[in-house]
DNA sequence: CGGTGCTTTGGT
DNA sequence: ACCAAAGCACCG
C-alpha cells in the first residue's frame, strides 16, 4: 500500500515546480504534470486515493496481495486495477463481492460508458475507437457487481475497465460466469468473493508451425483487442474454513450454451506464467481448494438463461403489444413458462390494461 | 443481466 | 445547420 504515499510526495514535488533529474534521470525543470507524463513518471491526482472510505474498499479488494505487475494500483468506489498506458487497456482488475456490494438499486440505465477522469488524456480510450469497430464494450468488473451506489456503478462504466468483446461473448458464456460469481455469494452461502479480471493475447501458430503473437486493435486509439479473457475467482465461507479458488481462460468469440464452464479452467500457475502476473501473493496456495471440485461450476443452461431475460423483459414491458410479443418468445424458442413467469405476465396485463383504460 | 442503434433534444 | 448528449426501443 505504498503507493498512495508516493502520489503524495510527487505531488508535492509537481507543485512545488521542480523534478529532480537525479531521482528521475532526467534534465528538465517543470511544473507541468503532462510533461512530467511524457517524461515517463506516471503520477496525477487522484482523489480516490485520498478519500479513506476508497482506501478502506481497496484494502478489502486487495486483501490477499496486490497483484505484483503494474506500475500503480488505481482505487475505484468498488474495484482497484492497473492500467497499461501503452495500449490504453486494464492490465487487471480486482473486486471483492459481498452480500452488500450486490444489493441495492443502482441502474445501468443511469451509467454511461466514458473515458475515465483520473488517466491523462493522452492515455485514455474513447467511446469512438468502440463505434462501429465489430466489438462490444465489455466490463471487467461487471456493472452488476455494484448495486449497491450509482457512483460506483458509474465509475465501472469508466473505459479504464473496459475492454473489446466479442458481443455475443459478452451477453451470453461471459455473463453467466458473472452470474455465476455473484451466485457463490448469493445463494452457495460464500460470504465473501475476491475476483481479478482481466485481458489476454495468447499466440497462435501459423501455417508455417511458427508462433506469432497477433492481435487487432481497433479505432484511433489503437486498442487492442485481446484473444481472450481470464478470471479468477476465490471464494470465502464466513467461517475462513473453506478457501475456493478456480481460474478460467475463455476465448473471445461466441461461445454455445453447450460449453461448460470447466472447459476453459486452467491452473493458477499456467495463468500466472501467461500473464507474468502473480495475482494473490499473500494467500497460502496450499489451504485451497479447487473451485470446480467442490462447486462443480456449472453455469445457467440455455433454458434458464433466456427464461430469466424474458422474465425481465415481461417486467419492463409498457404496452400490451410488446408484452404480447415477449410472451410469444416462449413459443419460438420452445420454452416452458414456470409459476412465476405466468403470474408476471398476468400482473403486468391487468396493470397495462388498467393504465390504458385510463387514457 | 449483457449490450447496440435510431430518434429526439438541446446547445452553439 | 451542425454535432453531441439524452431518451427510447430493441436484441440474446
Amino acid at each position: 500500500m505504498a503507493q498512495p504515499v508516493v502520489s503524495v510526495f510527487l505531488r508535492g514535488f509537481l507543485s512545488g515546480g521542480l523534478v529532480s533529474s537525479a531521482l528521475f534521470g532526467i534534465y528538465s525543470y517543470n511544473n507541468n504534470a503532462n510533461l512530467a507524463i511524457e517524461s515517463g513518471i506516471h503520477v496525477e491526482y487522484q482523489e480516490s486515493l485520498t478519500d479513506p472510505s476508497y482506501k478502506l474498499r481497496g484494502d478489502q479488494i486487495l486483501k490477499y496481495g496486490v497483484p505484483d505487475r503494474g506500475p500503480d494500483v488505481r482505487y475505484y468506489r468498488n474495484h482497484a486495477l492497473t492500467y497499461d498506458q501503452s495500449r490504453k487497456s486494464p492490465i487487471w482488475v480486482a473486486e471483492h463481492l459481498n452480500k452488500e456490494v450486490l444489493t441495492g438499486s443502482a441502474n445501468r440505465k443511469h451509467s454511461k460508458f466514458k473515458p475515465d477522469v483520473n488517466i491523462p488524456e493522452m492515455y485514455n480510450a474513447a467511446n469512438s475507437d468502440f463505434y462501429k469497430s465489430g466489438w462490444s464494450r465489455g466490463h471487467m468488473a461487471p456493472a452488476g457487481d455494484n448495486k449497491f451506489d450509482q457512483v460506483a456503478m458509474d465509475e465501472s462504466f469508466y473505459l479504464s475497465n473496459i475492454v473489446p468483446q466479442d458481443l455475443n461473448n459478452n451477453g451470453q458464456f461471459w455473463n453467466k460466469l458473472e452470474m455465476y460469481t455473484r451466485d457463490l455469494v448469493q445463494t452457495k452461502g460464500y460470504s465473501d468473493v475476491w475476483v481479478v479480471t482481466g485481458p489476454i493475447v495468447r499466440s497462435t501458430i501459423e501455417e508455417n508451425g511458427k508462433k506469432f503473437v497477433k492481435y487487432e486493435v481497433i479505432g484511433k486509439n489503437e486498442v487492442p483487442v485481446p484473444t481472450h479473457l481470464y478470471k479468477i475467482i476465490l471464494a470465502e465461507t464466513g467461517d475462513k474454513q473453506t478457501k475456493l479458488i478456480g481460474a478460467f481462460v475463455v476465448p473471445n468469440q461466441p461461445i454455445q450454451h453447450d460449453h461448460t464452464l470447466r472447459q476453459y479452467q486452467v491452473t493458477l500457475e499456467d495463468l500466472q506464467i501467461w500473464t507474468g502476473i502473480n495475482f494473490f501473493p499473500k494467500l497460502d496456495k496450499s489451504t485451497t481448494k479447487n473451485l470446480c471440485d467442490v462447486d462443480q461450476c456449472k453455469l445457467l443452461s440455455r433454458e434458464q438463461f433466456e427464461l430469466y431475460f424474458i422474465g425481465r423483459k415481461l417486467d419492463s414491458a409498457r404496452n400490451i403489444s410488446r408484452l404480447e410479443k415477449v410472451w410469444s418468445e416462449l413459443d419460438e424458442k420452445n420454452l416452458k413458462p414456470d409459476q412465476f413467469l405466468i403470474e408476471l405476465y398476468n400482473r403486468k396485463k391487468s396493470e397495462i390494461d388498467l393504465k390504458e383504460k385510463e387514457e
